[in-house]
Parts: C-alpha cells; sequence; structure tokens
RNA sequence: AGCCUGGUGGUGUAAUGGUAGCACAGAGGUUUUUGGUACCUUUAGUUGGGGUUCGAAUCCCUACCGGGCUGCCA
C-alpha cells in the first residue's frame, strides 16, 4: 500500500523512464533489465551500484533481472570469476532464479547474423592489419578512409567469413567489419569490427571457434534475445549507443533501450579492475578479498553487511554527472545496519594490568552483561568478574585533561555491567612505564549502580583475567591517503599515494571468553571500540583473528584532533 | 581541434515554468551503564553573462569549467 507512496517521490531518471515506458505499453508494459559483467576479474562495489540498479528496477516495476556473463573474449575470462561473480550476486541478496545466460550461448545465432550481414552487404572482410586499420580510421577531428577491401564481392566475403571460422587464417589477420560510415564523427560507427580471429579455447565453447564476437556486435544482440527492455549500463558506452541501435535494426530484431548513467567513484580508494590487479599483482594488498579492497569479496572479509551495501547504492542516486561519494557515506550505512544487529561483546586493544585490592582473592563471580540495547530480544549473557582484570591502556590518564571523563588516580569510574571502581595506586616499570592500576571497588554497586544514587560519567569496558581469550587484531585504515588516488605528483603514479598505515595488526589484544563462538565473518561489536568479525585467518591453526569492520564514531577523539 | 555529454551547499541527490528539499559530512545541544545510539537545533547551494516570462535551477543564446571518444578490451 505504502510501496507506491515511496516510489512517487524522487524517481530517478532511469526508473522515471522506466515508468513512462511501462506507462505508455511499451514492451507491452514488460520490464525486463540485466546485470552483465564479464567474467574477468571480481566484482567490486562499483558492481553493485548497477546490480542493485538493475534488480532493484525489475523488482520495483513488476519484472524481471537476468544475470549474464559477458564472455565475448575468452583471452582474460575464466570459470573462476564466473562463479565468484554469482557467489557475489547472491550475497549481494539477489536471485535471478533460472535466468543465467552467457554470451557465448548465443555464438551460433550471432554468426548467424553476420553472415545475414555480409548476404545485404552490410559487413565485409577485412584484410588490413591493426596498424593499417587504425590509420585508416582517422582521427578526432578528421574523417577515415575506406578500407581496400570494403567492396569485396559478397561472395568472397562469404567464403573468406567461413575460412575465418574454420581456422585457417592466424589471429588478427583478417576481420569481420560492419560497413557503415568511415566519415561518422562517432568513431565507433567508422567500420567497426565485428568479428575478430582468437585461437584461443573458451571456457564454455572449448574449441569450437577460432572467432569471437567484439563487445558491440555481441551486447545488443545478446539482450534482444532474453527480451531485454531496459538495457542499462555506464556512461563510457554512450558513444556505442548509435552502434547498438545500428545492429538491432539493420537486423530487424528487437530493440532494447539503452541508458547509460555515471559510475560509482568512492574517495580515498580505486574503482577499476585495473588498478585493483596492479594492487594485488604487485603485492600492495594479501589478495582480491584482503579486507581493505573495495571488492565484494574484500568488503565481505571486513565485515560490511550486504544490506549496508544496499543501502548505501540506493543513497548515492543515480545520475548521468560524474561523482565522486565520500567514504563517510559508505561508513554510517555500515554502522547503521551493525548497530541494529551487531551483539555487543567486551574486549580490551592495549590491555592494562588492574587489581582489586578489596575483592576477595579467589572470587569468581558473573555479571549480566546485555547483548544488544537496540534489540531487547537479544537478552543478556554472563561475564565472569574477579580480582584481577584488563582495562584499555587508553581508558586510563595519571594527569588527565578537563574533560576526560574515564579514569585516573582518585576518579571514580565504572566498569560496564560489573561494579563502580577507584584507582587508588599506579605502579610502573623501571622505565616509568605504567604497569598496573591498583584500584577499590564499591560492592554495593554490583550491577553498574549504587542504592544512593551516586553518578559518574565515565563507563568503561574491561575483560576478566583468567578467562579472556588473547587474540590478534587487525585494524584497517583507508588504503590511500589521498581522496583521489590518482591525483599525483610529476612522474608518479596512484600507488604512489598508498597509505603506509591502511592495515596495522595488533598482537595481544584480549577479549571476553564468548567471542570465540562468534562464526567467521559474523559481525559484533566490541563496546566502545569499534565492530568486527573472525577472520578466517586463524581457522587451522586454532589462533583468534579479528578484523576491525570499522570504528565507532568517536566525537572525543575528534574533539582532541 | 571535431563530436558526444554533464555543471544545484563540502559531498551525493531531488525539485522538469510557481516556497530550492533530503541524506552524509561540519557546528551546537538533550538523553544515555558504549564519549555509541536516538532526538533537537544550526551553518552552507542553483558556474558566469545575456534573453523569454507576471515568475527561470528548469526554456533560449553565449562564455567558462568537468568528463568521454582515435582497441581486433568490455
Amino acid at each position: 500500500m505504502s510501496e507506491p507512496e515511496q516510489q512517487e517521490q524522487h524517481l530517478d531518471f532511469i526508473r522515471t523512464r522506466v515508468k513512462s515506458d511501462q506507462a505508455s505499453g511499451k514492451n507491452d508494459g514488460r520490464v525486463h533489465t540485466r546485470f552483465p559483467p564479464e567474467p574477468n576479474g571480481y566484482l567490486h562495489l562499483g558492481h553493485a551500484k548497477s546490480i542493485c540498479l538493475n534488480f532493484g528496477i525489475a523488482r520495483e516495476f513488476g519484472g524481471l533481472c537476468n544475470l549474464r556473463l559477458d564472455d565475448t573474449n575468452p583471452v582474460a575470462e575464466k570459470t573462476e570469476y564466473a562463479e565468484a561473480i554469482q557467489s557475489d550476486v547472491r550475497w549481494l541478496g539477489f536471485d535471478w532464479e533460472e535466468r543465467i545466460f552467457h554470451a557465448s550461448d548465443y555464438f551460433d545465432q550471432l554468426h548467424a547474423w553476420a553472415v545475414q550481414l555480409i548476404e545485404g552487404g552490410k559487413a565485409f572482410v577485412c584484410d588490413l592489419t591493426f596498424e593499417e586499420m587504425r590509420q585508416h580510421r582517422g582521427t578526432l577531428i578528421e574523417p577515415g578512409t575506406n578500407s581496400p577491401y570494403r567492396d569485396r564481392p559478397i561472395e568472397e566475403n562469404l567464403e573468406l567469413f567461413e575460412k575465418m571460422r574454420l581456422g585457417e587464417f592466424s589471429d588478427g589477420s583478417k576481420t569481420l567489419r560492419a560497413k557503415i560510415d568511415m566519415a561518422s564523427p562517432n568513431l565507433n560507427m567508422r567500420d567497426p569490427v565485428i568479428y575478430r580471429i582468437i585461437h584461443q579455447d573458451h571456457p564454455k565453447t572449448g574449441d569450437k571457434w577460432k572467432i569471437y564476437p567484439s563487445y558491440d556486435f555481441a551486447h545488443g544482440q545478446s539482450d534482444s534475445l532474453e527480451g531485454i527492455t531496459h538495457s542499462i549500463c555506464t556512461l563510457e558506452f554512450e558513444h556505442h549507443r548509435p552502434l547498438y541501435d545500428w545492429f538491432c535494426q539493420n537486423l530487424g530484431i528487437h530493440h532494447p533501450q539503452q541508458i547509460e548513467f555515471a559510475r560509482l567513484n568512492l574517495n580515498y580508494t580505486v574503482m577499476s579492475k585495473r588498478k585493483m590487479l596492479r594492487l594485488v599483482q604487485e603485492g600492495q594488498v594479501k589478495g582480491w578479498d584482503d579486507p581493505r579492497m573495495p571488492t565484494l569479496q574484500g568488503m565481505r572479509r571486513r565485515g560490511y553487511t550486504p544490506k549496508s551495501i544496499r543501502d548505501f547504492c540506493e543513497k548515492v542516486g543515480v545520475a548521468k554527472r560524474d561523482n565522486v561519494i565520500e567514504v563517510e557515506l559508505l561508513e554510517h550505512c555500515l554502522r547503521h545496519d551493525l548497530n541494529l544487529c551487531a551483539p555487543r561483546r567486551l574486549g580490551v586493544l592495549d590491555p592494562l594490568k588492574v587489581t582489586i585490592i578489596n575483592y576477595p582473592d579467589e572470587q569468581v563471580e558473573q555479571v549480566d552483561a546485555v547483548n544488544n540495547p537496540e534489540d531487547p530480544d537479544a537478552g543478556t549473557r554472563p561475564v565472569s568478574f574477579s580480582k584481577h582484570l584488563y582495562v584499555d591502556r587508553n581508558d586510563f590518564m595519571e594527569d588527565p585533561p578537563k574533560k576526560y571523563f574515564r579514569m585516573s588516580p582518585g576518579r571514580e569510574v565504572r566498569l560496564k555491567y560489573a561494579y563502580y571502581i577507584t584507582c587508588s595506586e599506579v605502579i610502573k616499570d623501571a622505565e616509568g612505564k605504567i604497569t598496573e592500576l591498583i584500584c577499590e571497588y564499591d560492592p554495593e554497586s554490583r550491577g553498574g549502580d549504587t542504592p544512593d544514587g551516586r553518578k559518574v560519567k565515565g563507563t568503561i569496558q574491561w575483560v576478566d583475567a583468567s578467562s579472556a581469550k588473547p587474540c590478534e587484531v587487525r585494524l584497517y585504515d583507508r588504503l590511500f591517503k589521498a581522496p583521489d588516488p590518482d591525483k599525483v605528483e610529476d612522474g608518479g603514479d596512484f600507488t604512489g599515494n598508498l597509505n603506509p598505515d591502511s592495515l596495522q595488526t595488533i598482537g595481544s589484544a584480549l577479549v571476553e571468553k564468548s567471542v570465540t563462538d562468534m562464526g567467521t565473518g559474523k559481525p559484533f561489536q566490541l563496546e566502545r571500540v569499534g565492530y568486527f568479525c573472525i577472520d578466517p585467518d586463524g581457522q587451522e591453526s586454532g589462533n583468534l583473528v579479528l578484523n576491525r569492520t570499522v570504528a565507532m564514531r568517536d566525537s572525543w577523539a575528534k574533539a582532541n584532533k
């Protein structure tokens, strides 16, 4: 009921168009989109925007969305990538049902259409080399010149194309070109290559083909065959639209509408496969799923939730102008979701020993800790408390500044869910480094309140020394130190802007015992510290390794900058 | 240089001839057993110049600025 109402406001330009097409009865009111990645790498946040757009539009308008692997070039494509793509789309929360297709499913039809074009005098086999073709193409301001092979008789074209198909020519020696207009201001229309010779096996079709269709000859026709109504792609394909239209028209087939939108950019990171590949190859990151990478696999390992990414994609909007989104928006979406769903636990990154002198030596008790204040149904859990504890080193200052609420000598603070304590003595080593805090507790304050209603300004987290689990914690910061990694001094490239401190490893953190029960990759909050999840890394060694997904917002730290 | 395309607060995105709105970020505050969350308040914008109109972010002209295009990649 309320759904159409919500859609009424703020439709982006693509949805506005889809809506009007549907209203006017175009395509019999059908809406059918597709997400068509090339299986030559891993999906990243930019793809997520496209996935959310295509699947989202289909859902909102009662239509369908296909998953299509655009596998027209066997040189770079691998089954490994195709599988990762499917896993990532599913993880993001979308379902293509039985509609997964491959451009290679259409190779026979595409070939037949190429023959049809030749027979109609609209395509020809060209013997120009790569270099010669470049020279004939002309420039941005000058028209090109016709290939000397352009007027080859139809019969000869048919014969040569057949020999190309049979593998009788070497790679690059011949191409099949559409016969359009060498003087067109749009370079894509200057007799584009539609089939090239590639003697390489294809992951799907094996050694059946020695010739493969180009993107331009495959994409629109694949859309057409699948009955796509709106073919949504990024801005760089704008100049290809006339070609897309030309093939549909000249082949006399169903003609989907191509619509272009601006791709997503995020500051402090890179969003191109090419650059990510370099980071992986040069060992700047540990792999495609490094938690610092903007790949879906990296974000997943880092602890991002699918919902937060979908929410982000919705919030960035869809338009045609170039954009750079601030990471703060992504982090906002992340924290917003995590705050609602992540269970709370206690942990200290930089442990400082605390001994409560007036607490019975051998006593151990269980205090109740709230699992999630945002979700009463999450209940509570028992956490053990005893004479020997650890707190975080940055929660104590011997000589605190004015608005510091945490521990300092003589100031009473609350150990969350446990007792009020007051530091009475600071113990240091020979170098003057604080090694231990001697404190006194108020037995009346169990649970965190006192009968006299006395208030404390500071509440800090802690762990019980005997039961806490040691773990390794990986803290991540932005991958690049510059908002725009591509903006470099002369002679450098984007790798010069890498942030040397993007990964900080803490070897000796302590977390409450129940953290061990969290499954790998499941987000939880270490109260006052941030959101974390268990990394697959410590699995085999039996060690506990945590990734910090994102820190808590910290207005105290910000105020002290 | 030619063609295509786009310019709305710091960032992103609405308003399609009729009150420039929303979100993030920033600032201030209230609540709080997370310096979290939630809530409240607040700063800040139509690239410049002409024109049409009672009225222009919106239509026209012009200047300026950004992006894209010379793969047998997608």
